[in-house]
DNA sequence: AATAGTAATGCAAACGTTTTCATAAAATTT
DNA sequence: AAATTTTATGAAAACGTTTGCATTACTATT
């Protein structure tokens, strides 16, 4: 710092200057601000964070950064934090439970003022790990009213069942469902068991020949859907556990010459960026992506805030979102289905 | 760092037992580590950092994060670096030039070892400041060669010759061109630029009501493209600044009982995950996100060993990678068009 | 005019590391 | 057995800030 020094006065004055102005006199803050521009002067964060002051920065842990679902809520945390001054830390685990682990050793060697992670699924060495530091955490994405953690979310066991639902509604009883691996990832698990519930209360449950796993990418989720409807017999509806599964069973639908809706409904979940504006529009679970991220940044910040004035009660903070069907236009109810296919 | 030195030893001693393992004898490094599991030490970047040592981080700047072409780069810069042991900071500027400055500044202030921008379009203000500051840096996505800082990427003038030399060599005269806004955007620059030079070439211009901007999003391009099928003349070919507005635009199409390819031709650039799954396939130009992605990251990391080596020589990096037609199913030789419309 | 009060500044300690230098102990050479 | 080298460790300075305390120079009160 003595480089400012050169102002004239000494390197206390220049960082009062900067942390707290209304205690230094106008024209000093006047020169030193000078000074300030003419060296080219940045200040060093990591030298205030080792003052036991916050460093600025909060953790974002998630499973993957390319994907429909977390880009749009990676985007609005990001954006919330940023109004708040902190800097993102952002890392992906490929839905590994020990990277995701090894990362959050990390940005706790970078000494984050707090961290974020997608869903409520995580190893026993990662609570612990949170609960030794005593990290603001919070988790996103997933809510559930006996999480381990502070959470901001929906919950997906719900967006299941009201899926199941709207088509059991609509009269279909040969459901098939196709969903992504549930181990470690709580979301797609909580969407399947929500659905099988609803389904086994309406005698509807699926043979196993019609609950496929498709991982979250649409070119997989195509093919497995593609040999879904070569079976001799297809279902009438397909639930899908996510928008992008949905698009790609559409197309291999189309591919097919399986016209849907009226050969097939294809209900989806996630309401992603687009889904509204398909031919036809998907019919979906939505999911309030841009709110989660943003309430949970929001809160994030908050915790943080709290931690400092060390009332920290221990308690966790949890907020659920709605979620809602999406009626669109590709779901028709039995009644309406080709005469061929019913 | 006094917990630790309840092992016995000094607190230089289990420094150089983190550093240099090897200075430190096999009992010693034993009894330390067992002291740092029993304490859940966990060592402190920030001061590290502060020693001139590197703080282990690298700086992204992206427009945005939740659109599907950026979300690849992201995540595979972010593989790369990761991979190095580097720590990512994110943020977004909603491309806006002077939140990028600051953003800038606030990387700097935490003293990223590295930053990564993407596109050479930057301020002037930036680009100083990133002289002055002497930090490595890296542009993501456009190459040039005589760009004023180190890049990674394609040409994106190449990509809109090759679209439009592509439908042009179909017999296509009748082409509109629908891209983003060109403001502080060289990519889509380029690309417009690239395509008009061919046109212009052939004699087909396209008329000023055909040459149509679109927000980088799936709604508003369907909207903008559908207004474009509304006018009196269509024309038979559709040129896309990106793939989301051509897969906008054949939503539009769908929406009009327009038929892509049989009435109008249409086609992309990019290539996005999940464009060679559309049904029709689209046809685009390939832009290899991933290797880019990758690469910068690598070379990212190289320039920062290199600038610790202070044998910085100035000099910058600059890597091509090479972009290619994606022949798929949405264009067809205007021959082949349906009689009405040619 | 003397005193109390206030505003502006500097000094120095502290934060948690790394690293240079010095020292002690052990191992090797003569 | 003495001298030398090697190995392992500790003491202390340094990094760039913030902050509590002390100091100085004003300004208001009596």
């Amino acid at each position: 710092m003595d480089v400012a020094c050169r102002a004239g006065v000494s390197i206390s004055t220049v960082s009062r200057s900067f942390n707290h102005p209304n205690l230094v006199n106008l024209a000093t803050r006047k020169k030193i601000e000078k000074s300030v521009k003419a060296l080219g002067y940045i200040r060093n964060r990591a030298a205030q964070a080792m003052h036991g002051r916050r460093s600025g920065t909060i953790g974002l842990i998630v499973p993957t950064i390319d994907h429909a679902i977390f880009a749009e809520v990676i985007q609005s945390f990001s954006d919330a934090v940023d109004q708040a001054g902190f800097t993102l830390l952002i890392a992906s685990h490929g839905f590994d439970l020990e990277r995701e682990y090894a990362v959050l050793r990390k940005f706790l060697e970078h000494r984050v003022d707090g961290v974020a992670l997608i869903g409520l699924d995580h190893s026993e060495p990662t609570f612990q790990l949170l609960d030794q530091q005593a990290v603001p955490v919070i988790s996103i994405w997933n809510y559930e009213e006996d999480s381990r953690i502070s959470c901001v979310g929906a919950a997906n066991n719900e967006a299941g069942e009201l899926a199941a639902r709207h088509v059991l509604d609509l009269g279909h009883r040969r459901i098939a469902l196709v969903f992504p691996k549930t181990v470690g990832n709580d979301r797609a698990r909580g969407r399947v068991e929500g659905a099988l519930t609803q389904l086994r209360r309406q005698q509807a449950e699926p043979p196993e020949a019609w609950t496929i796993q498709a991982p979250y990418n649409i070119a997989e989720a195509k093919e497995a859907c593609g040999a879904l409807f070569d079976l001799p017999e297809r279902p009438t509806a397909l639930l899908c556990g996510n928008d992008v599964i949905a698009q790609g069973a559409i197309y291999a639908a189309v591919q097919r010459g399986v016209q849907v809706p009226e050969d097939l409904s294809v209900l989806g979940i996630g309401d992603f960026k687009g889904s509204k504006e398909m031919e036809p529009p998907l019919t979906t679970i939505h999911f309030p992506a841009e709110e989660i991220g943003g309430l949970a940044g929001r809160e994030m910040c908050d915790l943080i805030a709290q931690s400092e004035d060390l009332k920290s009660t221990g308690h966790l903070v949890r907020k659920k979102c709605q979620i809602s069907l999406a009626e669109r236009a590709t779901c028709l109810p039995v009644s309406r289905l080709r005469r061929s296919d019913r």
